[in-house]
RNA sequence: GGUCGUAUAGCUCAGAGGUAGAGCACUACGUUGACAUCGUAGGGGUCACAGGUUCGAUCCCUGUUGCGACCACCA
């Protein structure tokens, strides 16, 4: 047997062998319930990352623990056609291959998408596949499928027949680079330094009104100054003109509750085309809404001739100019404020005012609240409802519509008169238009179709029931929906989970997922965020070619601790292989035993003779229970830790020291069987080792341990520590003290007879190799020279024919009487005797046995010689 | 401005109303038949600060401070 696990060998194997049960266990397995996940599908363009590798090891822990339960267990796979991020992709290679995607018509550059995915889409399957995701890939879809497209043209219909969907013109968040509208969530903020520049507007011909403004440029599109209604200083003014500068337009000076007096000069310029707040104000005002920017963000033919043309940070510095120029400009001020970005493209988000399509999210975000809060869908953790409700009780209509090419079309036919016709295919929309115009075929006026295309987000929202063959076909949604687990990062709670709650409400007439786990965000080593700018990104790939799947598997999962991001470097991935390694030569040793693998061995049942035997079943058991309730709990972190622990310590550190010299069958049998039911347990999170070891210690009897119920808990075991835990303690107590006199050779044990006689007797054979000596011996008196120590009272000697010194006497004396005298005062508090009076009494017995062992040991100074 | 999270060993982090834990790092010893990707033993903490509840608080509550995230505002 070679040295360590050979990951990069036996991996693929495994995988290979597994996928066949994996599809067999979504369509059938031994129960009838189901258990179901869709995996967030990964964008089309997307390559692993370690955000990934999380996510999707705390979904296959789950999946795996359930289809060793017998469960109908489905992890839907997809992928996401992920509209800008691919065109951005695409339209960047094919302009590296000196091609101007935009001379080539929609069509073709669709179909060019369509080839690069065919190419090169499925990598991040395959590479979740080498993480061990237990998925079926023959199940795999597509948000831009033949059932897919047609689900989300299907939404859009419904939604626009039910009044939902409507087109407006309104102020939207506009991406000058890639020249479509962005939806606000997709906007974010960053603060940087900037400037405020106050200008003065004339008034008359002698006077002045300062504004403040961080956007010069819009000076043109101004329609208004505003000024709050019971401003001193400015009351005056009110219903009188001032005029923008350069232009000399007039415009009028209104009172608008909106204004703040502290801010700027409490000037407010009213600019209802290119900023939010000053388009409701324009509305309520019935200003009109002049646009002075063109589609790419550059002046429009509205403003003087010097500035067309030029891109808005251009015509800024001309115009500041020009300003100075005409003292026109009383002063600039340094300030730190945010600026809106698209992340994507990298634009600066100007605002402006569009004809798009949007959904009026109101009644559905009423009903996805009522959701989380009744129960129906759960967080875990529990602060995440927080966020998800703050952003549905404000929730703002959605802008559906992109003016990009990649994704789905919209299904709405316009006529020459603006008519608009939805409908699922263009035959249908001629249908209505014909009955709309009551005329034949022949005389149809030309429909033209809706150039824009769906938000990538209104498909994923539809997405875990449009998996399972909505609309079309009902029988997996019997089965499957509403889904048991969804697992995502908390930065797409608003992108993707509150709608899909809100479309599954309204679609599927049910919550499509019971639980919501957050998962943390995962940064580097040290707690900062990966980023290929800054050269911390950390490849999972290359931790699994270095380390092995089951490395970082257990390594995540051992990060997972709720509502806290998780730091992670090579080094922790270094543990997580230490301990696969570990758990390789606890299998060596096993081997080295002759172990016995034996099928009507039932060791967790009955027939346990000797006690270390049993102890070592009841250890696992208490085991199964913690990682069981782990596993239920979503608490991955616990439930790797219980993995490690039970091997480490317990099986390795104490069982298979203490059988070093034990050849009976009993023990053979029983080290074996629990060792095979620890594999069971460990499997979800570590697949590969697990599964490689089951496969050799059974001898290739048994079915996959893919499939391997855990045996079940016997509930009447006794799971009372023992004297067998006891005679352990004593085994560390003896290693312990060789280790602070420094002894190096083999000692002899000595125990004072007792009523633990039989029992010492039965068991020195563990006890001896355990506790590192030559011999366990029953004696009536102690001799002079050597080691006293007690355990929990109990009296115990080590022969040792040298001095000892002083200090280890007096630092065990230390210890004891600090012990104690924290004791005396707990238990001499009368308000706690009362309130606890079996704790009160537990902490008298225990003072009782210290005091006793402090008698014993001021009576015998074991130290001197 | 609002919301949420978080503060425990040198580092990364668990934890429970009643004697403070792990891994890494550190110190010493050790290649004895599972294991040097290791073993054995050891050192190391006023559990951020201030109040309150309690017989008892590191744990619960309130406040303060530090750190982080999100939302809003951003003339």
């Amino acid at each position: 047997m070679c040295k360590q696990f050979d990951h990069n060998k036996f991996e693929p194997q495994i995988v290979e062998k597994s996928k066949k049960v994996i599809a067999q266990t979504v369509k059938s397995n031994v129960k009838t319930e189901t258990f179901t996940i869709t995996l967030p599908p990964p964008n089309v363009t997307g390559s692993l990352h370690l955000g990934h590798a999380f996510t999707s090891v705390i979904q296959d822990m789950l999946l795996r623990y359930k289809r060793q339960h017998g469960y109908v267990t489905l992890g839907q796979p997809g992928l996401d056609h992920a509209g800008i991020a691919t065109q951005i992709i695409v339209a960047n290679q094919l302009q590296d291959q000196g091609i101007n995607w935009q001379e080539l018509g929609r069509d073709e550059f669709i179909d060019r998408v369509w080839k690069w995915k065919e190419q090169s889409g499925g990598t991040i399957l395959y590479q979740l596949v080498r993480l061990g995701m237990s998925i079926d890939l023959d199940r795999v879809r597509f948000t831009m499928d033949d059932d897919a497209s047609n689900a989300v043209l299907y939404a859009f219909t419904t939604l626009y027949k039910d009044g939902l969907i409507y087109r407006a013109k309104k102020i939207v968040n506009w991406d000058p680079i890639l020249k479509t509208a962005i939806s606000d969530i997709e906007v974010s903020n960053k603060t940087q330094p900037g400037k405020m520049w106050y200008i003065k507007y004339p008034i008359g011909t002698c006077d002045f009104i300062t504004i403040a403004t961080t956007r010069p440029e819009t000076v043109f599109g101004d329609q208004a100054l505003a000024v709050h209604p019971d401003d001193e200083r400015y009351k005056h003014l009110i219903g009188k003109k001032a005029r923008i500068p350069l232009t000399d337009k007039s415009i009028p000076i209104i009172a608008d509750d909106y204004c703040d007096r502290e801010k700027g000069s409490g000037v407010f310029k009213v600019t209802p085309a290119h900023d939010f707040a000053d388009f409701e104000i324009g509305q309520r005002h019935n200003l009109h809404c002049l646009s002075i920017m063109d589609e790419a963000g550059r002046m429009n033919d509205e403003v003087p001739e010097e500035f067309r043309g030029l891109p808005g940070i251009e015509a800024r510095k001309k115009l500041i100019k020009v300003l100075l120029e005409k003292g026109l400009l009383e002063r600039t001020e340094d300030i730190v404020h945010s600026v809106p970005y698209n992340n994507r493209s990298g634009a600066i988000i100007e605002p402006m005012v569009t004809n798009q399509w949007f959904l009026d999210t109101k009644v559905l975000a009423e009903a996805a609240i009522k959701a989380v809060e009744t129960g129906r869908i759960r967080f875990v953790p529990e602060q995440w409802a927080n966020t998800y409700f703050e952003w549905l009780r404000n929730i703002q209509p959605w802008c559906l519509s992109r003016q990009i090419l990649w994704g789905h079309q919209i299904p709405v036919w316009h006529a020459e008169n603006g008519k608009m016709f939805c409908a699922m295919t263009e035959a249908e929309a001629k249908q209505q238009a014909k009955k709309y115009f009551d005329v034949d075929e022949k005389s149809l006026p030309k429909l033209t179709r809706d150039p824009d295309v769906l938000d990538t987000w209104f498909s994923s929202a539809l997405w875990p029931f449009v998996t399972l063959g909505w609309p079309r076909d009902q029988t997996e949604m019997r089965k499957h929906y509403p889904t048991d687990v969804l697992v995502t990062g908390f930065d797409i709670i608003f992108f993707w989970v509150a709608r899909m709650v809100m479309f599954g409400l309204y679609f599927a007439k049910e919550v499509p997922f019971k639980v919501v786990y957050i998962n943390p965000l995962v940064r580097d080593e040290h707690g900062q965020k990966m980023s290929k700018s800054k050269g911390n990104v950390i490849d999972p790939l290359h931790l699994m070619d270095k380390y092995g799947t089951d490395a970082l598997r257990l390594t995540l999962a051992t990060l997972a601790v709720p509502g806290r991001d998780v730091n992670i470097g090579e080094s922790h991935v270094e543990i997580g292989r230490n301990f696969v390694t570990k758990m390789w030569n606890a299998s060596k040793f096993l081997e080295m035993k002759g172990y016995i693998f034996d099928r009507e061995f039932k060791t967790y049942r009955e027939n346990l003779i000797q006690p270390l035997n049993k102890w070592i079943v009841r250890k696992l058991i208490e085991f199964k229970r913690a990682a069981q309730s782990a596993l239920d709990e979503h608490r991955f972190d616990l439930y790797a830790q219980s993995i490690h622990k039970f091997l480490k310590d317990v099986f390795c550190d104490t069982y298979i020291e203490a059988i070093k010299l034990c050849d009976d069958e009993e023990t053979r049998k029983t080290a074996c069987s629990v060792f095979l039911e620890y594999l069971k347990v460990a499997h979800p999170v570590i697949p590969f080792v697990t599964e490689y070891l089951w496969e050799k210690l059974t001898n290739g009897t048994e079915q996959m341990l893919l499939i391997s119920p855990w045996t079940n808990n016997i509930n009447d075991y006794e799971l009372k520590p023992d004297l067998v835990d006891h005679y352990i303690s004593v085994a560390g107590e003896v290693r312990s003290l060789k280790g602070l006199i420094g002894c190096k050779e083999k000692l002899d044990l000595l125990v004072k007879s007792g009523e633990n006689d039989a029992f010492v007797s039965a068991n020195e054979h563990w006890i001896r190799p355990l506790a590192r000596v030559n011999s366990v011996e029953l004696v009536e008196a102690f001799p002079a020279r050597g080691i006293r120590f007690f355990v929990a009272g109990q009296e115990f000697f080590v022969k040792y024919p040298h001095e000892v010194s002083r200090s280890l006497f007096d630092k065990k004396l230390s210890a004891l009487t600090q012990d104690m005298s924290k004791l005396t005062a707990k238990i001499e508090n009368e308000s706690y005797k009362k309130a606890k009076p079996e704790e009160w009494q537990n902490d008298v017995d225990l003072l009782a046995v210290k005091k006793a062992e402090l008698q014993k040991m001021e009576a015998v100074n074991w130290c001197n010689a």
